[in-house]
DNA sequence: TCCGGCGGAATTGGATCCATTCAAAAGATA
DNA sequence: TATCTTTTGAATGGATCCAATTCCGCCGGA
């Protein structure tokens, strides 16, 4: 698997998988994590597996503690309300900016991935990338908006947001509720009927309240299960 | 100097020690940083400076090619321009949330701060901290409105766009100009006496404002000195 | 039976070593 | 003399090695 032939920088390539690993929910909450270990995975050395732990730990996916080990991060469910709050602001000048730069294309992508989202909420039988479409199609919705933004520092913003919660809890926790998935594609449209109409304001504000609602959704899920799941 | 006594962690310090130092501007914008004798300087070996200097180009702060070693990173304006542009929107969150939780106290340690601003402005000749009081004093406003929103993650975002300026920079755009520094004080005012007020709105509005006036104020710099300065 | 000190195993963090790669200087040729 | 090629030097990235620290089980004593 290209020993050492891809440009520069196996750290990053260990760090992106490790973070995928984790994001998918290969490696749970709570799970240390052994350099060794990885390292003999990976046919890697320890050094690099070391350094992409640290790259992770900066990003807030996991904790370190001086010689005792990695563990994926266990977000405590305040942290999750803050965060949201935080990324319902930065989306919120995404879809502001997004407003008066998005072009036709990307608004018919939007309801391309808006179509996708109800089509798997109406009927589970048609769907066609099994359980990952939603929160594919939810992904590529938000990341439509922030590239319409053109914001390069905004982007970066919000993705270290999103890098910092393993994927694979927030979609449980947004999916697993249908009058939840009904309101998220009824937020949807309201963004997109704002983007189409140019109105910043709108699309601000209609943003906001769809991450602000995700957010809470999230939280409550969260102090849900938090005493269950973890450390069980 | 704590060999290695330091709890956990020899990398942090060095990052932190590199980051205050290109911070102070004495490792100057455009300046390649040499492993070994950041190590030769510090007494360690290389291993923690390499880590180091990953970790700051995470940061954004430096710029690393592989085999090519690092420099500190020219920002371009339109950057600044885009950084700032979140930087407002994240600072005009916490003054309206810090206009609910922000303590009696704390509205005095901002009244404080700001008549060092204005003391400063005033008479040059009884400064007492020299010319760094002034952005001390700025950055202790804004670091206390945060602390009062009570956000971790708000805090820790704005942390992150700080850092990734050198702050020498910042403080000569801000302060070289004597209509803006008057303007600025004008606008702390505002943003005090809406906290006074509790008018979160307000707070929020008059925030935002302040940072994308310096912002802008900090992009038009940028542009006037980015042909002389840099590559120079 | 329970508590506290002790020793070994395991794991992390830092130092050192070597291979790879880029860049500039030296040399050869048209 | 200018340009292309080669060579040499330096600097980075990864692998390996060693020290420091922590955890876990064991033994002795109250």
């Amino acid at each position: 698997m290209t020993p050492q032939t891809d440009q520069g920088a196996l750290v990053d390539g260990i760090a992106a998988r490790i973070r995928s690993r984790i994001m998918n929910g290969e490696l749970p909450i709570g799970q240390p994590l052994r350099q060794a270990a990885l390292a003999a995975e990976y046919g890697v050395s320890r050094t690099p597996v070391r350094e992409a732990l640290r790259q992770l730990q900066n990003g807030g996916l996991i904790e370190m503690q001086p010689h005792r080990g990695a563990v994926v991060r266990v977000p405590a469910p305040w942290e999750v309300r803050h965060a949201y709050e935080v990324r319902a602001e930065l989306e919120g000048l995404a879809a502001r900016r997004a407003a008066d730069r998005i072009t036709e294309r990307q608004l018919a992508e939007l309801r391309r991935h808006n179509d996708v989202l109800r089509a798997a909420a109406e009927g589970a039988a048609t769907r066609t990338g099994g359980p990952f479409a939603t929160t594919e199609a939810n992904d590529c919705f938000h990341t439509v908006v922030c590239r319409a933004a053109d914001n390069p520092w905004l982007s970066r913003m919000i993705d270290r947001i999103n890098e910092s919660f393993p994927r694979n809890v927030s979609s449980l926790a947004l999916t697993d509720d249908e009058r939840h998935r009904q309101l998220n594609i009824r937020q949807h449209d309201a963004i997109v009927a704002a983007l189409t109409d140019r109105d910043g304001d709108r699309a601000q504000e209609a943003m906001r309240e769809h991450v602000v609602s995700a957010g809470e959704h999230l939280t409550a899920w969260y102090e849900r299960r938090s005493q269950t799941v973890f450390r069980g």
